[in-house]
DNA sequence: ACGTTTTACGAAATCGCTTTCGAGTAAATT
DNA sequence: AATTTACTCGAAAGCGATTTCGTAAAACGT
C-alpha cells in the first residue's frame, strides 16, 4: 500500500504542490475555501505525512532519543518507573522517544547516533560505562538531560538526596539507635557519593560512630549486594541497632540476611530503605523508605527537556526533586 | 555545528556527490584509491550520514516501533522484562526502537504514525485497550508481531501455558492436593483464556472441582488483585489445599492474605505462581513458580520480526516460547 | 592498430515535503 | 480613474542522501 504524498493531492485538487502543503500547515495565505477542499480530499485519501521528509527539511524530527546503558537495563525498577513516567509525559506532548542501539564499530558513539537520527533532544541513563560518549553528548548543541549525573552535574535531574538521607537518620536517631549502618550503592557516582557524604556528615554532627564496609564501594543497589553487605557488616561489627540502606533491595537483602540470622524486624534492628518499590509494601515487615516521585521526575525531565528544545536552551541548573520519608513498619524504638 | 554533508565530501575531495555516496557504500565501481581517499576525508570531517535523508530514499529507516499500551506501563515487570530484551536484541541487530506516542486528537491510529514514521516493523504490546488501531496495524503491510495475542491469533508470539498449567497441576496433584484454587487473571484476552481453560480442563480430567471467582475475571495480574481473590475465595469455599495463580504477583497476594490469617505456607497450604520475576526469590517462603523465559521471548521476537522486514513475510504462525515449573518452597506434600 | 570489453566516474532524477519570493487578481484607498 | 494594498496561489530551490544510466578512458584481445 503506497502512501499518499502531496504531490497526488495537489494533482487531484488540482492545486500545487506548495499549496497544499500550505493548506495542510495552516498557512495564512491560503482562501479558506482552498483550504477546505485539499483538506477533504486529505481526509478521503487518508493522507499521512511523511515525518521523514518533513525532518529532512524542517530539521526537526519531534523525536527524544535516550541512552539508556544501565545494569540491569529496564530489569532496574527504578529507571524502568522514570522510564514509564517520561513515556506518558512524551505522549502527551507529542513526541516519540527513541532508544539510540550503538553498534557502531568504531566504538559507542552516542552523538553520531543523535545526529543521524536528527534527534531534537536526548535523555541520558546512563551509569558509568562509557563515560567518554556521554561527554561528547553533554557537551554538544543537542539538548541533553542527564539523570544520575556525573560530577560535573551539567544539566541533570535527580531526587534530593542530602538532606532525605539526614532525615531519615535523625529519625532513627530520635528513636535511640546509636549504631546505625550504612550500606551503600557505588560512591563513584554523583548521586551515590552525595548519599554517602551525608550519612558520613551525620554521623559526624552526631558524634556517632561510622559503619559499613569500605570495600563495597562499587555496588549496584542489587538485594544479594545488600545481603552480602549485611553479612560482612555483621561479621565485622556485630549486630547493629539500625539499618540504612541505599536501595530498597539493598535493604531488603539486609533484612533478609538478618532473619536468616535469626534476628526479629523491627524488634532487633531497625531498617529503611531508600527508593519506595512496590515491594515495600509487599514484605513483612513493610519497609520504612526514602520515596522518590518517580512520577515527578520523569514529568519533569520531559518540561525540561522540551523547554529547552523549543527555546534552544543548553545549560540548565539542575532539576532537584523532593523525596520523602515514607514511615511504615520496619523501624521501632531501640528497647 | 552543522553537519557534514556528502556535498562537502564532494567539494573538497573534487569528486561529485554521487561518487562520494558510491564510496561510502562499498559500491563496486569505484576504484580503491579513490574509495580510500574519500573514506580518509570522511572520517577527518566526522562525517555522518542523515538517516533522515537515507530513509526518505531508501524508504527503509532501521527503526523498529513499538506499540506499548499496557496497565502500569514498564511498572508491569512482565513488559520490562521482555522490552530490555528486545533492546538487547536490537542493539545488536543495528535496529533503533521508537515507542509510538499517539496524541492524534482524532483518535489514535497506530498505523498512520508508523507510516509517518517510516518505520520498518513494529511490536505491539497492548492488552486490549485500543482494539481497532491495533487491529489496523495487523491487518496492515507494515510487518508486526504481537505479544499477548488476541483471538485471531495473528503474528504473535507468546509463552507456552496450556501445558505448563497442567504440568503445575499435576505437581499439586502428585503432592496430594485436591481443593486447587485457580486465581485467574483476565479470562478475555488470549493468553488468560487459554490459562483458564486450562485449570478447568485439567480439573475435569480429574474429576476435580474447580474452585474460582467468576466475577474477577477481568484483572491486571496485581497483588492487590491476588490478595482480594483469595480472601474471596476463602470466605466463600474456606480453606484450599493449594492454589494456583496466574502471575507471581496475584500468588505472593494470595500468600499474604493467608499469612494475614494465620496459616502458614507451604505447610497449610501450597502455593504456585506464574512468571518468575526477581521476588519470587526475595519472599519467604520462595515461590514455585512457571517461569516465562523473558529473554528468550524478547530475543526471538526481535529475530523474528527483523527476518519478516527483511524477507518481506507479512504473516508467520504463532512463535511459542516454552515455560518451565521452576520448583522452591511454597508447595509440600499434603499432611 | 583497431574493435571490444572493463573500469571509474558524474549528471541528473528522485524521495516527499517546506518555504521564499514573485506575480496576478481583486479589493480598498484617495 | 489611478494607485495602493491585500489576498491567493505557484514556481522553484533546497533538505541530504541514493541510484540509474551514460560516457570517457583504460585495458584487453587478435
Amino acid at each position: 500500500m503506497a502512501m499518499i504524498t502531496i504531490q497526488e493531492i495537489s494533482k487531484i485538487s488540482g492545486y500545487s504542490p506548495s499549496t497544499v502543503s500550505k493548506a495542510l500547515n495552516n498557512y495564512s495565505d491560503i482562501s479558506e475555501k482552498t483550504r477546505q477542499k485539499i483538506l477533504k480530499i486529505a481526509k478521503d485519501l487518508r493522507y499521512v505525512p511523511n515525518a521523514t521528509a518533513q525532518s529532512l527539511v524542517k530539521k526537526r524530527s519531534n523525536t527524544i532519543g535516550i541512552v539508556f546503558e544501565v545494569e540491569y537495563g529496564l530489569n532496574n525498577l527504578f529507571f524502568a518507573k522514570i522510564l514509564e513516567s517520561i513515556r506518558k509525559q512524551l505522549e502527551i506532548q507529542g513526541y516519540d522517544l527513541i532508544f539510540l542501539s550503538n553498534n557502531t564499530n568504531n566504538g559507542k558513539d552516542y552523538l553520531k547516533h543523535c545526529y543521524s537520527k536528527q534527534v531534537d533532544g536526548v535523555f541520558v541513563i546512563s551509569i558509568g560505562q562509557s563515560k567518554e560518549a556521554v561527554n561528547k553528548l553533554l557537551f554538544s548543541d543537542i539538548p541533553v538531560l542527564s539523570f544520575d549525573p556525573d560530577v560535573e552535574m551539567k544539566n541533570s535531574i535527580y531526587s534530593e538526596s542530602y538532606n532525605s538521607i539526614k532525615t531519615a537518620l535523625k529519625y532513627l536517631y530520635d528513636l535511640g539507635h546509636r549504631k546505625i549502618v550504612y550500606i551503600q550503592g557505588s560512591i563513584y557516582n554523583f548521586i551515590g557519593n552525595m548519599r554517602y557524604r551525608s550519612y558520613l556528615d551525620f554521623m559526624k554532627e552526631y558524634g556517632l560512630k561510622p559503619y559499613y564496609i569500605k570495600e563495597l564501594d562499587n555496588a549496584f543497589y542489587t538485594f544479594d549486594e545488600g545481603y552480602n553487605a549485611m553479612r560482612m557488616n555483621y561479621e565485622r561489627f556485630g549486630l547493629p541497632d539500625a539499618v540504612l540502606a541505599s536501595s530498597d533491595l539493598m535493604a531488603i537483602g539486609a533484612m533478609t540476611f538478618l532473619k536468616d540470622k535469626g534476628y526479629h524486624i523491627p524488634d532487633d534492628v531497625s531498617i529503611i530503605g531508600f527508593d519506595d518499590i512496590q515491594l515495600c509494601e509487599i514484605i513483612q515487615p513493610k519497609l520504612t523508605t526514602i520515596r522518590q516521585d518517580y512520577e515527578e521526575i520523569g514529568k519533569r525531565a520531559s518540561q525540561t527537556l522540551i523547554d529547552m528544545i523549543e527555546n534552544k536552551i543548553s545549560n540548565i541548573d539542575p532539576v532537584i526533586i523532593p523525596s520523602k520519608l515514607i514511615v511504615r513498619e520496619s523501624c521501632k524504638q531501640r528497647k
